[in-house]
RNA sequence: GACCCCGUAGCUCAGGCGGUAGAGCAUUUGACUUUUAAUCAAAGGGUCGCGCGUUCGAGUCGCGCCGGGGUCACCA
């Protein structure tokens, strides 16, 4: 990308310097800012103005209209804008240089709050400051409201390329952007406010790890130079909560970053915050509760409502959410019924449903593609999906009364996995075996089965009491919550493949 | 990884039938002391993503590469 200067850029370069030569300090050092702009514009009253008589308010440039011996600009804080006047003969010395002012600037203006012949609430500025000169060009979005009340944007700025690499600029123009990581913010907050007041701690592990476990999936190796020896970044934080609960935690939390080195797309970044809880003595029924709370209560928190709009779609997160066993999914939407089907059977349903598999495909796998070709796309509305076949839940505890199943839910919105939960398994001999059939499905060649992690079984070994556990991808429940369909709309700084320099 | 679409001025986009590049905003100059997509007048600004090829001539056609978006696959 260009980092040449254009015509624009060095007319700012200009100005900066003849701002210089007229005895301006262009990067002073702080500003005495009094009010937000939300604040004035709340609090203005036009019988008492005298309340906001002096104000010193602080923030970027958006808009410049001149007209001669009198200017009024836009500027924006992190609250808001607010129009500010600036006339001749009040700032007989600096007036001359307001001409060197560009969109774009950080300015601090001292003066007296009123209300223009238009209406609109306006500082008539007393004292104009730079306080830092904008060298770029930003891209000039324009709006207007209309009659019905309505933002209109013009030209925004809207290349995804560049939204995304210069996230600085985008939050600087799109002021919806900023509102969507304000929401994140309050989700998580909420989140660990909706936790600590259960009593649960929230905990920091590791993320360099030695042995990674706790999901299937490809890490990323890196090297720890002191020890000589390979680390990864973890991929999930579950086998060390679980330690913690074996070491006499009853609820532990994480909301951290997990790595996985895998493809990426518009529900996949290669580093994604999750979240994750253990509480002892309880099972996935009470966690199924505690999720649906959880989940509703956010979005009445962050957005006063229950109901979410999503591609047009109308979802609404009023408890109680549907639940439903897979396999009872599985006959509803496909008409058959695949539990205790052997491999042969499945891959012949497969067949007749035109659900594409591999000739050499598991049970597992198979049962995985026919879910997600005709199952998912029917889980609109918040559904928990409970009670998966053993061999898909490697952490899991084998169900109560199902044979070949394991106590788990996920929770499906809007087609998408949300929510991942078990009754946690606590056998240390079952567990081994487990584990040890992961290793040999990865000798076999799956990179992504899992690893075995004798220090995790020992602690099991030593005891964890009854568990249940729940992962949460919080950029998911982000996107959900704010309707947007790209996770790179709900994290800051997205991946994005390093430019070449030509 | 496969396929489809896109890349033209600082921003948003037009041109695309091959003949040497256009609009609005932004910028510069001038006018304007309550404007608000301010207005009016004039001017400047482009290796048309990069490279190779076809052609007398390529922004336009072909091939390759780079970057982005989307669909699928992989994956939770």
């Amino acid at each position: 990308m260009a980092e040449q200067l254009n015509e624009q850029d060095l007319r700012r370069f200009e100005e900066l310097e003849l701002l210089e030569k007229a005895g301006i300090e262009v990067y002073p050092y702080s500003f005495n800012k009094t009010h937000s702009t939300k604040f004035i514009l709340k609090n203005f009253n036009d019988e008492k103005s005298e309340e906001l008589f002096n104000v010193g308010v602080a923030g970027r440039i958006s808009a410049i209209r001149r007209m001669g011996k009198a200017s009024f600009f836009h500027i924006a804080d992190e609250t808001g804008k607010i129009q500010i006047y600036m006339k001749k003969d009040d700032l007989p010395d600096f007036y001359e240089n307001t001409k060197l002012l560009d969109i774009g600037d950080i300015i601090g203006v001292e003066g007296f709050t009123f209300r223009t012949k238009t209406g609109e609430i306006t500082i008539h500025a007393r004292k104009v400051s730079l306080l830092a000169k904008c060298l770029r060009t930003l891209p000039v979005v324009k709006e207007e409201i209309d009659e019905q009340g309505n933002r209109i944007v013009y030209d925004a700025f809207a290349d995804k390329e560049l939204r995304y690499r210069r996230r600085y600029v985008d939050l600087i123009v799109n002021p919806d952007v900023k509102n969507t990581f304000i929401k994140r913010s309050k989700i998580i907050s909420y989140i660990r406010k909706f936790f600590d007041e259960k009593g649960w701690l929230e905990v920091d592990t590791p993320i360099l790890q030695t042995i990674y476990g706790g999901a299937t999936a490809r890490p990323f190796i890196t090297h720890l130079n002191a020890l000589d020896i390979t680390l990864y970044l973890r991929i999930a934080v579950e086998l060390y909560l679980k330690r913690l609960i074996v070491g006499g935690f009853e609820g532990v939390y994480e909301i951290g970053r997990n790595f996985r080195n895998e493809g990426m797309d518009r529900t996949h970044n290669p580093e994604f915050t999750m979240l994750e809880l253990y509480v002892a003595y309880k099972d996935y029924n009470w966690m199924m509760d505690l999720t649906e709370e959880l989940i509703s209560k956010t979005a009445l928190e962050v957005n006063g409502s229950y109901e979410v709009e999503f591609d047009g779609k109308l979802i609404s997160l009023k408890p109680p959410f549907r639940r439903a066993k897979m396999f009872d999914l599985f006959k509803q939407y496909t008409g058959y019924e695949l539990k205790g089907k052997s491999r042969d059977e499945l891959f012949e349903i497969a067949k007749k449903l035109n659900v594409d598999v591999d000739d050499n495909a598991s049970s597992m796998k198979i049962l995985d593609e026919i879910f997600g070709a005709k199952v998912e796309e029917h889980l609109l509305q918040p559904t928990f999906v409970i009670d998966y076949p053993l061999e898909m839940s490697p952490l899991a505890k084998k169900h109560r009364s199902e044979e070949g199943l394991v106590e788990r839910f996920e929770l499906f919105v809007n087609g998408n996995e949300l929510a991942n939960a078990f009754s946690e398994l606590n056998d240390p001999r079952d567990q081994q075996q487990r584990l040890e059939e992961q290793a040999r499905i990865r000798a076999a060649g799956d990179e992504e089965a899992m690893v075995v992690d004798e220090d995790f079984l020992y602690s099991l070994e030593v005891g964890m009491p009854p568990t249940a556990g729940l992962g949460i991808g919080i950029d998911r429940l982000v996107m959900l919550l704010t309707g947007e369909s790209s996770i790179r709309d709900v994290i800051l700084f997205p991946m994005m493949r390093p430019e070449k320099n030509k």
